[in-house]
DNA sequence: CGTCTCCTTGAATTAGATCAATATGTGTGG
DNA sequence: CCACACATATTGATCTAATTCAAGGAGACG
């Protein structure tokens, strides 16, 4: 889905411009990141809950996501967790401002990544190359992701957050019916600010009402799309 | 604090470039998208609770604030209305993806704002003016308020959010001891999923525990910011 | 088959919402 | 200047939803 190829010569200075961005129809003919000349990475295979980076760490790498699911989190002094984002295929994540990771990366499930050097990409800027507007859009599509989730978080009940949740992970899938849950019920209670007890409750009630069904605890089954939807913001 | 000159010539190429971005130090001598040749708004003065636009409206312009706080929020079909983020003096909002706004901007106080149009940003960026870096950096830095925005309302009690809302919004403030809240406890409730109710037992309990004095509601001063800070994330 | 991890369900507790009353403050006109 | 009206804030009492604590169930894997 993020992988067409970008039409036209690979030439930079003829790539959709940054103009694109404010107008309607944003501009998924963009070039990814990783298809500009001199921007290579190295493949790299994560185990299942192993770190990729911890917060705080000064930011030499950042990486694009080949396959597998990475949870954007961080650790409270109290020992609760907070987490950010759930990145899949095509994401990127680890590119921050100011020299230091305000997350830490882990992989939810078995991951393949590509990581990138911050240095080659701030090569490519020096040199003038258009990619600043692509900086813009992740970083636009990031605030809007990020805005999304506080909207989700204030002032909704369980069952509403969960719902919404689901609604947003099912639309990222291939197939809408049936989605793979990678993550634990503890991964997505740290994501919508609920306990674990209170994800599962809220799956329960959400199967009783029949709007969806779980063969197991990993697979959903989205039964009544539009009443998952009618929950969402 | 956002005023200071660009030191050097106004030559658009010398500026420095989005590569400072990903360094240690953010750079502050960006030169505001307002100071860019070309880059011309116009003064508009809002009422207190003024509109000055709405949610769905196509983007035609966007803004920056010379005086005055304004709120960006968003009313849910149920009536509730959830505020996103308070824009203070020097702040620019109204720049959005996709060319429809996703929030409506309010006045919270009396404002006085410069209004520019996306055409002619969309101009400099055409002639390939160095602007792109400036955008990602403010993209960038609206992720990170995002990011802190749902982090805050994640799990943590209502004195917790009042306390860190608190802070921050000191940490803003010229006189960091006697701040105005220009803001209701209404729009504190909306911006942190409570109740204007909570809010204000949460600031009562701050205050009986000599955090933080409130000679009258709309005034806080900081008495132990040792305190108040420790509920900091 | 047993163990381990993850998930679900139940019962008790608590924090915040809701409903309702009172208080503070601000501006207006007498 | 005072009295009144209106908007905003605080406080109180009850109710509800989610947390917490605790037990039991379902898979995965050696």
């Amino acid at each position: 889905m993020n992988n067409q190829p970008a039409a036209g010569p690979s030439r930079i200075g003829s790539l959709p411009s940054a103009v694109s961005l404010f107008c309607a129809t944003p501009p998924d003919q963009a070039v990814p990141l990783d298809r500009l000349p001199g921007m290579t990475g190295s493949l790299i295979s994560v185990a299942r809950n192993q770190t990729i980076f911890h917060d705080g760490k000064a930011t030499v790498l950042f990486y694009k996501i080949v396959s597998g699911v990475v949870r954007a989190c961080k650790f409270l002094n109290d020992g609760r967790r907070q987490i950010d984002a759930f990145h899949q295929s095509g994401d990127i994540f680890g590119l921050e401002l100011g020299g230091v990771h305000r997350f830490s990366a882990e992989a939810v499930s078995g991951c393949k990544v590509i990581a990138y050097r911050y240095r080659v990409l701030e090569t490519l800027i020096r040199n003038n190359e258009a990619i600043a507007p692509q900086l813009t859009l992740h970083a636009m599509q990031r605030v809007r992701q990020a805005q999304h989730h506080a909207a989700l978080l204030a002032r909704r009940g369980a069952v509403e957050r969960v719902a919404i949740f689901l609604a947003d992970w099912a639309a990222g899938a291939p197939d809408a019916t049936s989605v793979a849950l990678p993550m634990s019920r503890q991964d997505i209670g740290d994501y919508l600010g609920l306990t674990m007890e209170a994800v599962s409750r809220s799956l329960t009630q959400l199967e009783t009402g029949g709007v969806i069904a779980l063969p197991n605890a990993r697979t959903l089954h989205v039964k009544n799309r539009l009443a998952l939807g009618a929950f969402e913001i």
